[in-house]
DNA sequence: GGCAAACATGTAATTAATTACATGTTTGAA
DNA sequence: TTCAAACATGTAATTAATTACATGTTTGCC
């Protein structure tokens, strides 16, 4: 008789595909991972090591992924992770699957301008001046990031996805960034 | 001696401010706010009745609003919540309050291009052409909500907020829309 | 050699949010 | 008059995510 034993994951887990995504670009710890967050897909997702170390411990348990122990120098002991077949597949499955859902965008400005009731309103000029601040910032963030990450013309080819989203993440703040200026009074 | 009571609110809890908003607006249920969240914040906030009633019980119990007990017809019980004072400087500093952070934008669609590396990945296409045409879906449901919001011209005047972040959300699903197209074989 | 920064992995507590469960009333149309 | 849709209010269970707690190693510079 075995033990109750639930690896079910909940349905709307998307960070367990971001792993497996990344899993399948080279193996990696749960460390390296915590640190992709920081950097390169950190414009588009976040989550911590404390989010993600269990997750990687349910999903090997779910069968999507496997580790290595190795130890670095004397005994810093790591955990290699990399996808099993059914892990990938999982990957595929997912990216080939529909997106039909707008992502509901909860932008705290934009929730506190609906309260402000008139275009005379004293706090509407200053808020729009912070947020022109603000989207100028990781506009121009944005633009260094695309400079150092696509210097080389060719790594669009074999990194194209990421030029499409940091392309559209341009975009975006540079429509922001309008938009702000054309509400600004002089 | 009094019981222990906790009724401190966790820090980011950015839907007491919007109900706070609203029922600045004009007293009114759980009901009525939940509806709400249908209907006019619906494209900007989402929260579903089961949110809405505990957090109310929470904010009374914080003492930033009150309720009056009405009955409909025979016997059908309604809670009317309104602001307190306290509630309403609660609203006023939260819109006064800078908003520095950026809103992490968490596109399933953004993610999943992520993971696409060549340009002739044969799933590339298809998932342009379904955002394409969800995107262009909720373009125009915005159009006709603004339309039929802002019909009456002078509505604006005394709902500045409200028309600017229907025009902003416009803006960002025309340029979404048109940055999909740049991308979309024809 | 000392020391700080980075490497490396975990758990606990709490909050926000969704889905499901649960119950009853009123209105209005067929 | 019957019946469905809308009105109205709650709780329970679960998941996702953040913040804080906790511990130890290695690298590289001064």
């Amino acid at each position: 008789m075995r033990l109750k034993e639930l690896t079910i994951i909940g349905q709307r887990n998307r960070l367990q595909y971001i792993i497996l995504g990344l899993l399948n670009q080279q193996p990696q710890t749960g460390y390296d991972l915590a640190k992709a967050f920081e950097n390169e897909i950190g414009e588009f997702w976040q989550a911590q090591h404390s989010q993600i170390y269990p997750l990687l411990k349910r999903m090997e348990n779910a069968g999507d992924i496997t580790h290595e122990d190795t130890v670095t120098g004397e005994k810093l002991a790591k955990k290699q992770y990399k996808l099993t077949p059914t892990g990938y597949q999982k990957l595929v499955d997912w990216v080939s699957e529909p997106s039909p859902e707008l992502t509901p965008n909860k932008d705290e400005f934009i929730l506190k301008l609906y309260f402000i009731k008139t275009a005379d309103d004293p706090r509407l000029q200053p808020m729009l001046r912070e947020q022109y601040q603000l989207h100028q910032a990781q506009l121009h963030h944005l633009q260094q990031r695309r400079e150092t990450v696509f210097a080389d013309s060719t790594t669009v080819d074999h990194a194209y996805g990421h030029y499409l989203i940091l392309d559209h993440a341009i975009e975006r703040e540079t429509h922001y960034v309008e938009w702000l200026a054309q509400y600004l009074n002089p």
